[in-house]
DNA sequence: ACGCCAACCGGACCGTGGTCCATTTTCTTC
DNA sequence: GAAGAAAATGGACCACGGTCCGGTTGGCGT
């Protein structure tokens, strides 16, 4: 299992109220961070200790905000006007990999950093991608609980296998299975009204990205 | 906004206990249902008329479970006995479109449904999901409330700016935003999760299908 | 050194999803 | 039509995430 972080707790660190409200928490973030008060950043160390050892014994996903709470001596309310809530906590306790693994691409050497031809960063930022996610996959699905059910419901199953056919069944190349759950990402409804109401996409750019999508995966 | 289904008892249907558990509800399962008690079928429809009643007047998230128990005069244990969860409750009230919308492309006329060349079966499979997918939003979302928020946390804000500049700097064509959606879509933990877990891929496996689907899409 | 005020604290409180089980209702069989 | 078994019922109960607000405390200006 992983280390978790060390509670390196990098001083100052946001602050004012929610650790992830409006100002983006693991971004590089360059912003003057309003200073966070001592009893506070006290707190805060003490928070992400505890966490961090109920986390250990007994796995991400049995966390609770009082039980973390409980175990660093100080009241719920402080946990969450911290850390906002609970994906907010999660989400803290691996800021420090988070930071590694965002600096490797940002400003990291070639050929996942700057310096490498587009396509061979795109190829490493992938297999990059896929190991932080193994690594951490506890936490991080530990911080959307929702997210593993996503796939169970029976129409995305068969959406899922009636991709999967119609791909083996056109003769494309490639894993058809894998092929089939990207395809299938694009037609999610959550994708769809991200793009339509935060993004302001029309519904027949979604549908033209469709027909260019398929294009590029069937092609030969 | 859509009429909702109507609460078309349509008589047997699943039963036993969860409406959605092991057995798929929204297939076409020819399997044998055990049929339902008389007074579970009258509940149940009362249930199905009192949710899509409170759905109608305040919008689907707002619906609790205990509402619609009160609604439909029925204790709150029924409503979960027969539906399992909120999801459940949620998806039966759109069953009937969810049968239409599987009947087309499984059984309907080409080019939606068999018949027609797969890939563009493919295209036609998409545009339909897309629309279905657009008329039913409201109720879906609910259905996952989490879902939402899948897009906002500035890590996977990150990810996707950052695949968009490749895609673009690539010379790629299409939409970068989309096509980075997409590619982004392969690096997802719970995707991740599902794909290792419960379909016993090695990680390898995504791995060499993030090069081969970065290969396709950058194909000129 | 002092006092002001914003930031912070704690924990009572609430809403909601979900479980449990003693009791009631339906179906079946004789 | 009676009786027994299986299924269904309902509402008290629980856990947990999240909010609220009266009281406290640390930082800063004077």
């Amino acid at each position: 299992m992983t280390p978790i972080a060390p509670p390196d707790d990098e001083q100052g660190h946001p602050g004012q109220t929610a650790e992830q409200t409006a100002g983006q928490p693991l971004l590089p973030l360059a912003g003057q961070t309003p200073p966070i008060r001592a009893d506070a950043a006290r707190n805060r160390t003490r928070l992400l200790e505890a966490a961090a050892r109920l986390v250990a014994e007994r796995g991400p996903e049995q966390l609770t905000m009082e039980a973390v709470a409980a175990a660093a001596s100080v009241g719920k309310g402080t946990v969450f006007r911290r850390f906002g809530d609970r994906g907010g906590l999660l989400m803290a306790l691996l800021d420090h990999s988070e930071r590694l693994y965002q600096e490797s691409f940002l400003t990291g050497p070639p050929p996942l950093g700057p310096g490498a031809p587009p396509v061979r960063r795109l190829e490493e930022f992938g297999i990059a991608t896929l190991r932080h996610l193994a690594a951490h996959r506890a936490l991080l699905l530990a911080a959307e609980p929702e997210a593993c059910r996503r796939f169970e419901p029976p129409p995305r199953r068969l959406a899922l296998t009636h991709l999967t056919a119609l791909l083996r069944e056109a003769g494309t190349g490639g894993d058809a299975e894998l092929l089939a759950h990207t395809l299938a990402g694009h037609l999610d409804v959550a994708l769809l009204h991200h793009l339509t109401e935060r993004r302001g996409m029309p519904l027949e750019r979604l549908e033209a990205g469709w027909l260019d999508l398929v294009a590029r995966i069937t092609r030969t």
